[in-house]
DNA sequence: GGAGAGACGATTGGATGCAATTATGCCTTT
DNA sequence: AAAGGCATAATTGCATCCAATCGTCTCTCC
């Protein structure tokens, strides 16, 4: 017995990451993703079960979902999944639009280092490749919101504001973002199924989209906050006049 | 025995709120208020005993409280409060600007009820007399920063838009604006001594809010989205100017 | 037959107990 | 005497346990 008995004893306490962290990030994913539906109640001692925990931790995850504004809780009635009706879409967008605007404005005043530079035109340019491919598809779709998604949150990274940034992370305007309309089922339930399907050539939101990305970059490049602010608040605005338009469209 | 033996039996499991949720509230209060220094440890043990409660609630509470971004926690080490630095203020500050001037605009997009606008002015109005009062006093500030959180908090609500109003709460913004400068610690730690001293008569800055308060409510008044909009976010902005000059004015 | 009261079961919120990890102090060693 | 190592103490994180509350079902009474 010469070797320490350190690496894995016993496996019961021997985590990496504290259980609640764990259970919040998985509870938190199962209910962005619709796994658990709206209304449904969280019961502590199933979830508990599920993740192979006890229900002290799954208790400390589901205070903290509260005070994320994504589930809500009544005394002595146990937790529920909130309901996100349209309005609190529309309403995170706004919340949202107005807090990259001006996490860009921000980044331009501060000054973007070249690698960040050069992070960014690359982003611009694989979104441009994949709009440019002459195909479309499920794939090339989620690739581009893949580039769509490291654009925007190198913008809010370059700003240096970690409130702001964490003000987006918080409440439901993250999860709902996840990538609007399509991955988010919070999102996509308001989007007409027809509207969801898979076209030969890539969708007008998605060409102009990248336009806007294109055109923000400009803005960051030739080191005017004003009009980067700008250009981003409209980006945000049109997917909300987007989502209006195809929402009501039923 | 003819009576209910409700209204307090045991007073011990006798709560009209969960205990996490007066705990919540308790440490965040001595965290906001500097009862707790930056930097110190967070022992749940004491705690606990301090508000006579067990650890459970109060280790969902510091978990609340770290998602807030008040304490940070590290595995098997516990609980601290965060340090918040003087950048980290003036993050804040930006963030709230954007988000309170939309919630602005937005109100008047949304329509102001009567009973609302009376509201409103009847803030305005409490506040014009303390600063025409021709004199000053602590007593009197403390009314008009009263007068001036009433006056924020009934533009935000009337924004209807919970997110943005969670946005607020969340993160540092709220507590680091309990009001500026004098009653959040956090914040006046960066302003003077000799500047913090009660004068004979209205300081300048609220002479000149009190001003921004009234501009911004004729604009509400008269429908006008935009510039209240543009006039709530000029409003914020100043006082992270007069921060800014007051902080380096050491 | 319907409404209300009461009891049972399920579930919550909180307190306590236990194993593991980190911090602290003392001792040894060079 | 300083540095390192070891043991002890303090504290964390989680599991378990217990009392209180809520929901539901049944039974009774009108």
């Amino acid at each position: 017995m010469t070797r320490k008995s350190k690496p894995a004893a016993h496996d019961r306490h021997q985590r990496a990451e504290p259980a609640t962290t764990t259970v919040l990030t998985q509870v938190r994913e199962l209910i962005v993703t619709g796994a658990i539906a709206p209304g449904a109640r969280l019961a502590a001692e199933k979830i508990a079960t599920d993740l192979g925990v006890s229900r002290t931790p799954v208790r400390s995850a589901l205070a903290v979902l509260t005070a994320e504004g994504l589930v809500s809780h009544s005394m002595n009635r146990g937790y529920t999944v909130k309901d996100i009706g349209f309005r609190d879409v529309l309403d995170a967008i706004d919340a949202r639009a107005v807090l990259e605007a001006k996490a860009c404005g921000l980044s331009v005043d501060y000054g973007w280092s070249v690698e960040e530079l050069s992070t960014l035109r690359s982003h611009v340019e694989r979104g441009r490749a994949i709009v440019d491919a002459g195909r479309w598809s499920e794939e090339l779709e989620r690739e581009w919101y893949g580039a769509n998604r490291a654009f925007h949150s190198l913008v809010i990274r370059a700003s240096r504001n970690t409130i702001i940034r964490s003000a987006i992370r918080m409440t439901l305007i993250h999860p709902i973002f996840g990538d609007i309309a399509r991955i988010s089922p919070v999102v996509s339930q308001y989007v007409p199924r027809r509207l969801r399907a898979i076209p030969d050539a890539p969708p007008d939101h998605i060409v102009e989209s990248q336009q806007d990305h294109e055109a923000v970059a400009a803005a960051i490049e030739q080191d005017d906050a004003v009009l980067a602010e700008k250009l981003m608040l409209d980006h945000t605005l049109k997917g909300k006049k987007r989502l209006i338009s195809v929402a009501t469209r039923r």
